[in-house]
DNA sequence: GTGAAAGCGCTAACAA
DNA sequence: TTGTTAGCGCTTTCAC
């Protein structure tokens, strides 16, 4: 039994009509629309109003309006820093059209993935920003032909095969970045660390890299890539992996910063110095990349305009605008201490 | 099979009970209890339902049952790297309730604050996690006196005068650990760059420290003690202010990872190094904190037991149980590299 | 400017 | 086991 069942019941908008000597119209009016009553019809409900503490439900209000002024967004796992700036972009739009945004970590776990996208299905939120790798297929199928535009959302991944308005960014040209970068330094032998490739965000980091290179006539073999999930401990995970090669690289492309600090201290911890002995080019540019040692050499992924350019873009579809402004953002590279000529 | 939806609007149970040529009694329960209708009835209703497109609606349901299935959890800056695994530490414990739960970023904003209270105190979800630092006025007076039942609310800082159920952590007696580490290494000149003040937990860290130095017949002058936000910035700026001074300490005691790695930066920058010139303790063990060089030694915060626990509480409250365990954590020391005998 | 009344889509008595 | 029906609290015509 739950406790607000024990204690007495809220007032509703009834008890303050009652109270106030008024239809329920009229409070419901003044509460809303306060310039269509007048002044001393409206300072009769508030003072009732105030007197019982009466608090509008939401939940009714909703219920009967269909919208919830309420965007979530969804993300495979909040633990990654990269998504701190995101949200703030995200924020900062959503109020400035007065919503509310609400964040769900899925865990890349299917299950939740589907209760969470049901809240937009069964109007719990009126929109969904979703920056998850891969849509899963019951997902899709929702979100497939006719019934596409029902349900606002936007993706944060281009997804191939997937009708679904997408703000991306151009990862492929970040992975050019990097490998022009490191090319320039005067490095020959390369590593990639990857993270899942089933993303279609990380095969275009990989794909620009990998292009590249092989236009300066250099190939990239299939032993001198380890995959990750993007997380410190797989970093140090593959970078224990490449280096046990027999002719290890001396410039490494990481796709995600993360990952690079675990792969940087599992080098130091055999010795291998970056960047003296390994150049480190990461993706991300996450709060901590300026901040250790050596400082990251980084793409730096526009998190906060992302977010913002993504909430924008869903805002203008739930209110069947066109889209607002370009869809893929460009990601740059920052040199700092983590990258060097080979020695 | 959802090609009716885009000419009208989605189907309701009315309509799925017309198809299935039954009731909607029995269309409702066939979705929400099977095993109280015959297997042919359910069929013939899921039939009719997928062919239908059928969705419920959700807010309908909620509203009419006044329940919502979600947890909200607000955060000051969901930037913290240390919300991580606390949010994860929540999900798993709700998800064993069957509960969704949704995180709400502050901003340590009062107008934020306020908008997202009041998702809890109007219904939108059935309980709240506060790991906000104080809680606004508006707030206390609302959750004070009578209606403090009424909503199922969880603090997870303790904080003067508010008698919302909490579950903290052993501040004090963590800033006691630090400071008996130091003391021990035979550190005499100790500097402290404290959180916000105004916060209950920075407060008890704080007295924690600095009671033991006394012990220890040490006093811990004003000036040894900057002020920071948290963030790897106001780290930076705390350190050059305490270096500033013309002895400077031996032994740091920061209040938070981040604003450590900020620190050490600075110091590395004006050719201090860590722990040979200056000791280093901080707090919480985020995920970097053992990756980054030199490995932080940190006070460990159990985020994700403090996360599970928070979360046990407001559901036992929720179902007018009495607390189902203790309400406080102890945080204790990893000691790592940035820690040093002074020189 | 205000009130009466009709639901929004669903659940849960209560009947049958 | 199934159907009928009365609302949940609110917004919103439509009269007055």
């Amino acid at each position: 039994m739950l406790k607000n069942e024990l204690t007495s019941k809220r007032s509703t908008i009834r008890d303050v009509a009652k109270a106030a000597g008024m239809s329920i119209a009229s409070v419901s009016r003044a509460l809303k629309d306060p310039s269509t009553v007048r002044p001393d019809t409206r300072a009769k409900v508030l003072t009732a109003a105030n007197e019982l503490g009466f608090q509008v439900n939401r939940l009714a209000v909703d219920f009967r309006t269909g919208r919830t002024h309420t965007l979530m967004v969804l993300v495979p796992n909040i633990a990654n820093p990269f998504y701190s700036e995101f949200f703030k972009g995200i924020e900062e739009a959503a109020r400035l059209a007065n919503y509310l945004v609400l964040i769900a970590d899925t865990a890349s776990d299917a299950f939740r993935e589907a209760d969470y996208f049901s809240m937009l299905t069964s109007g719990k939120c009126d929109g969904l920003i979703a920056h998850i790798g891969r849509f899963p297929e019951n997902v899709l199928e929702l979100f497939a032909g006719e019934s596409a535009g029902r349900f606002p959302i936007v993706s944060c991944n281009r997804d191939a095969g997937v009708e679904i308005p997408t703000v991306g960014i151009d990862n492929y040209g970040a992975g050019r970045q990097a490998a022009l970068h490191l090319l320039a330094l005067g490095h020959r032998r390369f590593g990639q660390i990857v993270g899942p490739m089933e993303y279609e965000e990380c095969k275009a980091k990989h794909a620009g890299f990998v292009d590249t290179l092989l236009e300066a006539g250099i190939s990239h073999a299939e032993e001198c890539q380890a995959p990750g999930d993007l997380t410190i401990a797989s970093g140090r995970a593959a970078a224990r992996k490449l280096f046990g090669l027999h002719t290890p690289p001396s410039a490494l492309f990481i796709h995600s910063d993360e990952m690079a600090l675990g792969a940087i201290q599992e080098l130091r911890s055999c010795g291998i110095n970056v960047p003296s002995d390994v150049s480190v080019v990461s993706f991300d540019d996450v709060n901590f990349a300026s901040a250790v040692a050596p400082a990251l050499t980084t793409i730096r992924v526009p998190r906060r305009e992302w977010g913002a350019a993504a909430c924008r873009l869903l805002l203008a579809h739930m209110e069947g605008k066109e889209a607002p402004e370009a869809r893929t953002l460009t990601a740059d590279l920052v040199v700092r201490e983590s990258t060097a000529a080979p020695s």
